[in-house]
DNA sequence: GTCTATAGTAAGATAGAC
DNA sequence: GTCTATCTTACTATAGAC
């Protein structure tokens, strides 16, 4: 029986958003072969028709993971990338990584794997980065920002008080607000 | 044949150090308790007579290396905060996992270990914030600050390219000098 | 307290049927 | 392309000798 030509790209789709949620939640290496691809409704044995190993879907996972991020802050506003900002340092942000930003969730794994996996990282980071820079003007602020959107998240995600989480949270938030320049918005377009 | 008395709280201290050192460089999951061992000369039979199981370990490391970090922060002035902040944000900190802060190198399988684990890590945490409340005066800021460093260091590890790393440290390095009130350190004691 | 030996489980990866 | 079955290795944890 033959699948249609496009059924391998949809299963790797699918297979890298399935695994993607499972890493960010249950962290990469500490999550099976075989729970990756329950997971997405198949074995272990067809996994190695869409990845040459293990390490080569994390590299994967990352590629598409940060891409999505890259897309949401690209080319927004000032006002919008704040809006963005608050749901990053959102309670609800915190509590869900599986549906959250791939950074905070798997910068740890990432620092210990290889390097086309780490240049995948790195890009991402960058080009979060130079969304910031077209609110904060300058570029040593927007790496401010960014460093702290993702201190803040893996901090409070280790963290079992509700109220020291919240009071990071809204620290953060705060500090952040006036690097975007958040005084200045009242006249200001979208 | 007897051990003194202390062996068994020497052997103790000497495990938390070394096995300390080998999960922030490697991670704690992605160590086997045979590596952790065989790290301060012993095997893995002997492991059980210290802990009683693996997340135990984890939970000892995160008191002892946040205890170790508090300590190094703690009662600082603000010129001295300053001098080690220099210091977590410097290339020697981000290629020596080993030696360094357990806070970057642990918040993400910290986030998935069991209550006690994430409360010592907790504790650290805020500690470390309330050292640096009192050069920055306001709470907010200090959680600013904080989330600053850790973010910097986690991203960082994950980056391959030395440039882009250095311009994020310095960056970082900037915007955590203006907190700390840098400016107005010229007529201050120690 | 530490050793060797081992139980029991789960990991990453491959082979061959369909 | 996906399945089941399996190889090999590594893991956490325990038992018993010294």
């Amino acid at each position: 029986m033959r699948y249609p030509t496009t059924h391998k790209q949809d299963t790797r789709a699918r297979l890298l958003k399935t695994t993607g949620a499972l890493a960010k939640r249950q962290g990469f290496a500490g999550t099976g072969v075989d729970s990756l691809m329950a997971a997405a409704g198949l074995t272990s044995g067809a996994f190695y028709s869409h990845f040459r190993s293990k390490s080569e879907l994390l590299e994967a996972i990352v590629h598409n993971e940060l891409q999505r991020s890259g897309k949401l802050f690209h080319g927004k506003s000032r006002k919008q990338l704040l809006r963005i900002v608050e749901g990053y340092l959102s309670p609800a942000h915190i509590e869900q990584p599986e549906t959250g930003c791939a950074i905070p969730a798997l910068a740890g794994e990432v620092a210990r794997a290889n390097d086309a996996t780490r240049l995948a990282f790195e890009q991402g980071v960058v080009t979060l980065k130079d969304s910031m820079a077209t609110a904060t003007g300058r570029e040593a602020e927007a790496w401010s920002v960014v460093a702290q959107l993702v201190g803040a998240v893996a901090l409070a995600r280790a963290m079992p008080s509700a109220e020291v989480r919240e009071a990071l949270l809204e620290g953060v938030l705060g500090s952040v607000r006036e690097q975007l320049g958040a005084a200045d918005l009242s006249g200001e377009a979208t």
